[in-house]
Formats: C-alpha cells, structure tokens, sequence
DNA sequence: CCTAACCTTGACGTTTAGGTGAGTTTGGGG
DNA sequence: CCCCAAACTCACCTAAACGTCAAGGTTAGG
C-alpha cells in the first residue's frame, strides 16, 4: 500500500502539512494546535491512516486569524471562536452564492451574515475609536513634552555653572 | 473619640468613598480593588483608623484607567501596570513642572517622559492600523452583502424557478 | 450599649490558556 | 526489516485573574 502521506482520498500531493511544521512555520507550539482544536477553534484537521494530523492551507489561514483576532482585540477564545465561526459562515455563503437556488433563502442567510457583520463591525468601531482617542491624546503628551524640552534648551541660562553647551 | 470617617489627617468631608462604593460605582468586585492592589496597580488607599479603605478620586480615576488600559489593549496585568506608572510618572512630571530647579535635571527627566510615551505611542499606533485593517475589510464584506441583497430584491422578485437572472 | 451592615485578612477554589513530560505509535529512509 | 525522528494520547502542572467562603473586627444608627 501507499506509505506516502495520504488521507484517505486526499490528493497526494497537495501542500498538505504535519503539525509540526505548521507550528514552526506559524510560530505557535503542537499543543496549541491541539488545544485549540479541542476547544473547537480549529475544526479537527484531516488525517493520515496512522492519525497523523494534516492541515490544509485553509486550516493554517484560519489558524492565523484565530491569532490576529486574538493579539489584536485580546478578548478569550471563547469569543474567538464565534467570531471565527461567523467569518466561516461568511466565506461559505460566498463559495455557494453562484448557484441559483431559493431566492429567499438566500435573501434571509444574506440577511444573517450582513446582522453578524454589523456587530462584528461595531465592537471593532468602538476599538477603533477607543484607541483613536488614547492615540491623540499621547500625542498630544508627546507635543508638551516636547515643548518644554524646547523651552529649556532654548532658555539663555542653560548653563548656571561654567558649562556654555553640551 | 471621632468616630467618624478620618484616615488620621485626611480632611473629614472630602469625598472618600469606601471599598464597597467604588466597587458599585465602577463596576469592579471589592476582590479585585484588594487585587490590584495587592499586585502593586492601586497603591495603597488611606485607610480610617480601623483599617477601613477610604479611595480619593485620584485613586478611582487610576482605576478607570486601569480598566481601560485591560479592556482595550487585553494585556496582562504586569503590562499594564507598566503603563500606568509610566503615566504616574508623567503625571507628577506635570505637576512639579513650574519650580525652576536644575534644568538639566529636568532636561532628564523629560526625556524620559518622551521615551515613555514614545513607547506607548507606538504600540498604540500599531494596534491602530491593525483594527483599522480589519474595520476596512469588514466594510468591504458588508457592501459586498449589500450588493448581493440588491441584487436579489431588483430581479424579478419571487419567481425564480427557472433561472431568469444571471 | 447593641446590632445590622460593612470591612478585614486569610485561604482555598475556578477558569483560561496553554506547558511539560511519559509512554506508545507511525512514517519512511537505509 | 529496522530504526529514529516525529506524532499521538493521556495526565498532571502552572500562572494569571479573580471568585468564594470563613472568622472575625469596625461603623454608625437607635
């Protein structure tokens, strides 16, 4: 029999991945991977006949945006995970929006993805202005600062003792 | 004796709150206010002779901004006490701004304060575009689905059995 | 002075997000 | 066919960030 990798009826040699070279390749460790597909934020991988994990390039573009949405909004994997999930609904909706079929159906999952898109658009506006806000206003810090720096190097008695300039 | 609130030389009517009313006010747990404290956050509030903690204001604005700080950049505690000393420090530089001490002394210290900020204007700069990224992409997604509901309002509305669009 | 409501300090429990082996299988080059 | 690196599955451990009693001390109103 085939020794080679292979998955049962996957393509022999699609870029299919071991779980270590994904972990070094994405920076993250073999048992995050596991962990993380435990806790449903990855959907279980393919396999090899002997168990090994395979992950496709769509499992390791999903695993990026776990971590993306995890540094970035630094909220639990739990919300992660819906988050995600909602992402998942979207890009199914887009892979099957050619066929023609029941119009309204498609009407009401249109409607869904686009109320799932809102929130998730929402909560990051909040961020987004949050962080804009704490952004200006370090800004603004920095221009004080800097301002009195200039002040003082500007100020002709910069040098009380015998220094003239340094 | 007075028996009434006086954390030993603090005046008897400025606006002191207990551990209990900051907890109300602010939304966190009395566990946490004695937490963060505990981990060196909060600096130890006044206290009424019988141990009681009595907050001042400054206290509980320190606390606002430790909220903040947590649920916007999601860092860990450590991290963000870093940043809220680096903005105590700030703070008193601010304050003692106006005495004419030794310049060049002063020259350091605003040094410092730039480099702080510098630091935190950075990492916040980069939380910026990375949600402003993907405040982008989710509009995208959004016209995209509003597109599609368009589309699927302006055919031939409820008659699609043979495909007569597309 | 009494008492209910509030606070104090422990001390132990819990959840989240993994880390760290141990012992066992599997993969595939020689 | 053999062998070692790489994977697999438990199982237990940790650190962070609180939650939750328990046993007692404090405050202030009556």
């Amino acid at each position: 029999m085939a020794h080679k990798r292979n998955a049962n009826d996957v393509a022999i040699d699609e870029p299919y991945l071991q779980i270590g070279e994904v972990a070094e390749r994405t920076g993250v460790t073999q048992r995050t991977l596991r962990f993380y597909e435990e806790k449903g934020l990855l959907k279980p991988p393919t396999r090899m006949e002997g168990g090994f994990r395979l992950y496709s390039e769509a499992d390791i573009q999903r695993l990026e945006r776990i971590r993306h949405l995890k540094q970035l909004l630094g909220f639990p994997l739990a919300e992660i995970k819906e988050m995600v999930e909602a992402d998942e609904v979207k890009m199914q909706l887009r892979a099957e929006y050619r066929p023609e079929a029941e119009a309204s159906e498609k009407r009401a999952q249109i409607l869904k993805a686009i109320e799932v898109t809102e929130r998730q658009h929402e909560l990051i506006c909040q961020k987004a202005t949050a962080i804009a806000d704490m952004q200006s206003k370090l800004e603004e810090r920095l221009g004080t600062f800097r301002g009195w720096l200039a002040d003082l190097e500007s100020t002709p008695k910069t040098a009380p003792k015998t220094k003239a300039n340094v």
